[in-house]
DNA sequence: TAAATTACTCTATCTGTCAAAGTAATTTTT
DNA sequence: AAAAATTACTTTGACAGATAGAGTAATTTA
């Protein structure tokens, strides 16, 4: 399982990304990214709603309720106009630290 | 500049590739990561020693201090076979966790 | 001998993740 | 219709890692 402090700081662009490419809700969002991940990676309840606090407060997604249900009212997030251009910042920061971590995490393993 | 959220969970993985390498000393550590990542990373001195004492509770290094000094006792730090083992493990997480990661952060950017 | 340099330590704070327990609304079962 | 199951969101409190900041220690240089 993968550690959460490895995916600390991942997390609000993992969301991001999905809520831009459609408006979603929490439990959706939770399954879509098991399901990406081949459950390789399941993310918290918890933590997901902790997040979509932190990304709304940041102004970089907006929530509504939602009509249809199966249970429960649903609140739908969608993106906002910061948030995807904080969202594009995040992929440029990617690019940089898998090159510093590759620096020393790459190569031949040792005896 | 480098977040510590993105970075955190890879320090003590970093580290002990340096010190895999050879024994080393705190100072060494230090400059030795400003330098082969052209200073888009400084690892902060605090941040540093709290590794060096998390890694030592593990087991995972064992020091020593040194004789020659241009100032304060060296201590130096050298790797365990637990360490070398755990560093190995660390490299395959990298590996996985890199392909997850790119699995929502990579592709064409988002108007 | 005072100042500069090299090197390590300690304490307190902040932030993100998460477990656990709870609330809310709708559908299914008895 | 009441009870149970299901879907979905909330709140609280704990914990661990990164860090600022202040301090200590030992040696060299001015």
């Amino acid at each position: 399982m993968i550690s959460s402090d490895i995916i600390r700081g991942h997390l609000d662009s993992i969301i991001l990304k999905l809520i831009i490419e459609k408006d979603r809700y929490g439990y959706e969002i939770s399954n879509e990214i098991s399901t990406r991940t081949n459950n390789r990676f399941q993310i918290k309840e918890a933590t997901l709603y902790a997040v979509f606090h932190r990304l709304e407060n940041k102004e970089l997604i907006e929530s509504y309720i939602g009509d249809v249900t199966h249970g429960r009212k649903r609140k739908y997030y969608k993106i906002t106009s910061l948030g995807k251009a904080y969202y594009n910042e995040k992929i440029k920061e990617w690019q940089i630290i898998k090159e510093i971590i590759n620096l020393f995490l790459e190569g031949s393993e040792n005896e």
